[in-house]
DNA sequence: TTACAAAACTAACGCTTATTCGTTTTTAAT
DNA sequence: ATTAAAAACGAATAAGCGTTAGTTTTGTAA
């Protein structure tokens, strides 16, 4: 009857990906199922299979895009030679605009993790906590320049991974505010605090 | 066979509400089923029935226990005449040791509500936004008095839950930090930044 | 036009789900 | 010891699940 539509160079992979992921956060993994995920596409459950195999790898897609992307940012930015604190507001920055572009697979990724199955779950929390150490590094570092506060790092890594993670929350409130003033508050936040 | 066992001046619909926390923050509150919630409890699937009206009552008495406590906390706070930074400080203490103590309840609350039916759902959403605007307020409050910058309160405030809402994190490295340490320093970078 | 592969369809599989029913066992009060 | 209520049980229900099989339609290239 129908037909799955591709726009651009997409594969219809890829295609299904992204609307399993649109799914998957507004209603949870678990509880979508494919005949819902096959009448968004336009077509019978059976039919998904021609493309992809399993239910479970559409989650294992959408995790491990998300955490490639976050891994080559970081990595690309050990590379870069400024300092400490421009590298964290740029790390702020780059999950702001992550967040608002990619809402639906971060979102995902974020909270759906937990139904990868073996070996991809261990392996994306290994990905998860190399990310997790390279910001901690790099606050080390921070606070042997002494540019950075010589409180607990791994507390600091995790309060600023939570707070952006928390960008979830301005997807409802999107059109209340500026992008940019968004993430000159965050930063100035996380960077220099609340207090005058 | 066996029997519920209820402890202290638990209600065995306490009793089962708190396991079945457990099991829906592991497992999420689609992938867990009355027959494995059964199994924790000792007990055969239909039995529960005898004390509950159904799994999705389970969920509705987790979010609306956790979604009380905050909305009593910060009513009480209301009341109390200290400075807006104190309040503040004692907001993310609550909230550190709320998801230290109640750890299951508050994380199904802060990740499982989506799967509330109507109209507990939009009940639900109404509490949370009811404390995120107290919250709001009490920011705009510090702002006008000049305590606090002069930033968009709705992104301070959204930063703040946030940040605490990430302390998820925290159970699984609980052994490796103190907790005292732990609430100076997410006081100190939320309030007043990390860099020197 | 023919031929082949890609992708759609319908139908069904075996399994799990939350919940209900009728019955039996356990508990507690008289 | 008798009785009534509370709480357990096993069996069954209907619905939904992911997935497979076999078949038909569609698209493409010779």
């Amino acid at each position: 009857m129908s037909k799955i539509i591709s726009v651009k160079n997409e594969s219809k992979k890829e295609t299904i990906s992204k609307i399993s992921a649109k799914l998957f956060r507004k209603k949870g993994f678990s509880a979508t199922s494919m005949r819902e995920l096959a009448v968004d596409i336009g077509v019978e459950a059976s039919s998904l299979y021609n493309h992809i195999g399993s239910k479970s790898e559409l989650l294992q897609i959408i995790c491990f895009k998300v955490a490639n992307d976050f891994i080559n940012q970081i990595n690309e930015l050990e590379q870069i030679e400024i300092g400490v604190t421009i590298k964290l507001e740029k790390i702020i920055r780059f999950h702001i605009h992550k967040m608002l572009e990619d809402y639906d697979m971060v979102y995902v990724a974020n909270h759906e993790w937990k139904h990868l199955q073996e070996p991809f779950l261990k392996n994306f929390l290994n990905q998860r906590k190399l990310y997790e150490n390279k910001l901690i590094e790099l606050i080390k570092i921070g606070i042997s320049e002494k540019s950075i506060k010589k409180l607990n790092p791994q507390v600091l890594a995790f309060t600023i991974l939570s707070a952006v993670r928390g960008l979830e929350f301005w997807q409802q409130h999107k059109k209340n505010i500026d992008i940019e003033e968004l993430e000159k508050t965050m930063v100035t936040q996380l960077l220099t605090g609340i207090i005058k």
